[in-house]
DNA sequence: AGCATGACTAGGC
DNA sequence: AGCCTAGCCATGC
């Protein structure tokens, strides 16, 4: 069954997992990008939790960078919104390459300070 | 209080 | 190297 999607961003809500995400997040340089399991251990969560890291991000805020947020493999993460073309052009028009198969170089992009 | 959900991952073939 | 499967965790209803 299909949940319905609420944004659940509440600005007296006390810190919940999706606060410290976009806290983190927003701390991500131009240019540079992290994957949701790397999001996920840098607040202290097993790499399993980048699921709900990935759930965070659909929810995001405007004032989230959430294209700076990718998978491990450097691809942009697929989802069933038309987003896909809305992060490329973001992180390309910071500087950051894809390759031919659009794929980016974490050894290079990668924010190493997660 | 319990269960289904998903912008993920790691491990096998 | 690429596709498929099974875990995993916070949230929402």
């Amino acid at each position: 069954m299909k949940s319905q999607l609420h944004i659940p961003l509440r600005p007296s809500a006390p810190p919940t997992f999706f606060s410290r995400v976009y806290a983190l997040v927003r701390r991500v340089p131009r240019g540079r990008v992290v994957t949701y399991g790397q999001v996920a251990r840098a607040l202290g969560a097993p790499p399993s939790a980048a699921r709900t890291v990935g759930w965070a991000m659909r929810a995001s805020p405007d004032s989230v960078p959430w294209h700076r947020v990718v998978n491990a493999r450097g691809e942009i993460a697929q989802r069933p919104t038309t987003g896909y073309h809305a992060q490329r052009a973001r992180l390309k028009a910071e500087g950051v390459r894809f390759d031919r198969k659009g794929k980016i170089n974490l050894g290079k992009y990668a924010w190493k300070r997660a």
